[in-house]
DNA sequence: CATAATTAAATTGTGCGCAATAGGATTTTG
DNA sequence: CAAAATCCTATTGCGCACAATTTAATTATG
């Protein structure tokens, strides 16, 4: 009954190890915990992101918003139209740059943050399970973790 | 300058706030950071978890897969499919029940295995930017909350 | 044992995510 | 100022995710 020796090898490709496969797998699971709450707003969870980003300031641009989701045209020119179909904001070309189009919330996008506000936003604590401190904590940790990641993309 | 009194609802639909996003964010940088690393497989990243599943044990149905990655038929039916005609498995009917369809290994998706090891294995940690200890709390976290919105999904 | 209920996988339809490309508008440069 | 380079958005194509439905096989029930 010697110590237990163990070749690297066999854990590093298993999913349970992987900081990856969890990461991947609570965002899964987020998604189906909110779509119930955003159902009754008629709303995805990217475009309710999307929506958030024009309740911090209203009348941004593609490439504004964009950059704070890191999503590209590819997804947000679709998306867009979808919101707008919906009624939720208006797209109009800039008239200083007309390659930029302006995002822009309509009453009823700005009304729909009142919902979020009741119908969103008290359930996610229940959701996660643990106290705000905690919440917190993880928060921060993963956007480090995600920092990090972006980093190493870009600088190898 | 008295203490700093704000409206929760201020903060709480704040994109920086939230866990969620962060979660969500994270997965996508996930995503961008293997995405250089599985090319040279050839795999996508749900293909390779797929695979990471059978490497671990070789000959599950689509069931037992999907049970494990949390993923239902209609994602794995057409992901098998193309890991199919890429020659790392194959499919096949049961026999004791014709319900059933067994993943199995070709020889070129067990050699994969190692080219995973070699290629893939080694660059994570490199990827994270943090101690293999700190990875596997924040693992064991991320499982956790996984773990408790899977619970708030079914119990409310 | 026939019928009903359940199960497994596949299919259909919608909405991301992202690479690659294209079409205009603006800016830079020679 | 004309040509080249850059920038912003939209489009196309592919691969997930997932709800809803379908098909076929198996099991349970009257």
């Amino acid at each position: 009954m010697g110590i237990k020796v163990m070749k690297p090898e066999e854990n590093v490709l298993k999913l349970e190890q992987q900081l990856c496969f969890a990461v991947y797998s609570a965002a899964h699971a987020f998604n189906r915990a909110y779509k119930p709450l955003l159902d009754s707003l008629g709303l995805t969870y990217p475009q309710y992101i999307v929506m958030m980003v024009l309740w911090e300031r209203n009348g941004q641009t593609v490439k504004e918003i964009g950059a704070k989701l890191d999503l590209d045209s590819g997804t947000l020119s679709p998306l867009l139209k979808r919101l707008e179909k919906l009624g939720m904001i208006t797209r109009t070309r800039d008239e200083n740059d007309e390659r930029q189009v302006v995002v822009s919330l309509t009453e009823q996008g700005k009304a729909t943050r009142r919902l979020a506000l009741d119908k969103i936003a008290p359930a996610i604590g229940h959701l996660v399970g643990c106290g705000v401190d905690d919440m917190n904590e993880m928060r921060d940790r993963v956007i480090k973790l995600k920092t990090a990641l972006d980093g190493a993309v870009n600088h190898d």
